[in-house]
DNA sequence: TTTGAAAACATCTACAT
DNA sequence: ATGTAGATGTTTTCAAA
């Protein structure tokens, strides 16, 4: 937690080994994750610490089912814009990061500007997102790709090999 | 885990609170979570065990930083397909799903058939992703957005009242 | 809902390898 | 740097009030 993203630190093979497990389940008890790992409690609890603090694990948190909770849409919303300075921009961050159906937002290079990944209930929903979004910030164009299933959708970053 | 998204569970604000806080912090003591949400240890406990079983909470996971791991480049990638048997969809959602750096898949409404969210080292690693997948899939035509800055990214969902 | 207490677990230390 | 072992405090889990 104190030294976010230091970049690429140096992780060997158990380090790894430790974090695919615990980017797919958080709750093993230390001692499975090392029996797993194929080591023993305390060196793998060292590496967990160490990996915290160089800001590599950011944190634990429950996933929810979306379906459960009623949020039955997911769009993509591909953003452009005519306008490019500083001001525009903060003001768009702001109103982006202020709306939680927005759960992801990039800006890109090349012709689109941003996406947005939103999830809201139904169309609807997305229609008073939209328009309390452009109501906001001024923008030249958007094109809402709706998405009909989700064919996978993991939390799980590809650890890359030594 | 028990039942998989049976779909609109009924949840009361108690509950809802108390996703809220699993969803953004996970390792939290339960007695931590039950003070936050104005509730004791015991009530809380058994509204998560029964929304795990419900399906309402998939899981723990822990959240990695994808730069400490090299992971500097973030692609949103935009597929056609002419065809549209489902031969072709099965290979194609085999292909998407055996790629750990393929982290999102959806089949779309509209003029796009799909959009995949490619995480990977560097735009070489996305050109040999790239040239993997259409080697085995056949692709009418592909549109690759780069991300140039992650300004958000949440993995929680927004939480909507009763 | 609260309290209390048993069992499981994480955390840290010390020592040996 | 890793393993073993154990001490300590915390947390989960469950039973009972």
């Amino acid at each position: 937690m104190s030294d976010p993203q230091q970049n690429p630190v140096r992780l060997d093979a158990l380090d790894r080994k430790i974090l695919s497990l615990l980017q797919q389940d958080a709750s093993l008890p230390l001692e499975e994750i090392a029996a797993r790992a194929g080591a023993s409690r305390t060196p793998v609890w060292n590496r967990i610490r160490r990996m915290r603090e160089q800001g590599v694990i950011r944190g634990q948190v429950a996933l929810l089912d979306a379906e459960s909770l009623g949020l039955e849409a997911c769009f993509f919303v591909l953003v452009r814009t005519t306008e490019h300075d500083a001001d525009w921009a903060g003001r768009f961050l702001a109103a982006v990061r202020a709306r939680p159906e927005v759960v992801e937002a990039h800006r890109l290079a090349g012709d689109i500007d941003y996406i947005l990944k939103v999830v809201v209930r139904n169309a609807r929903a997305y229609d008073r997102f939209y328009q309390s979004l452009i109501s906001e910030v001024r923008i030249q164009n958007v094109t809402a790709l709706l998405s009909m299933e989700e064919m996978k959708a993991t939390h799980a970053l590809p650890i890359p090999p030594g």
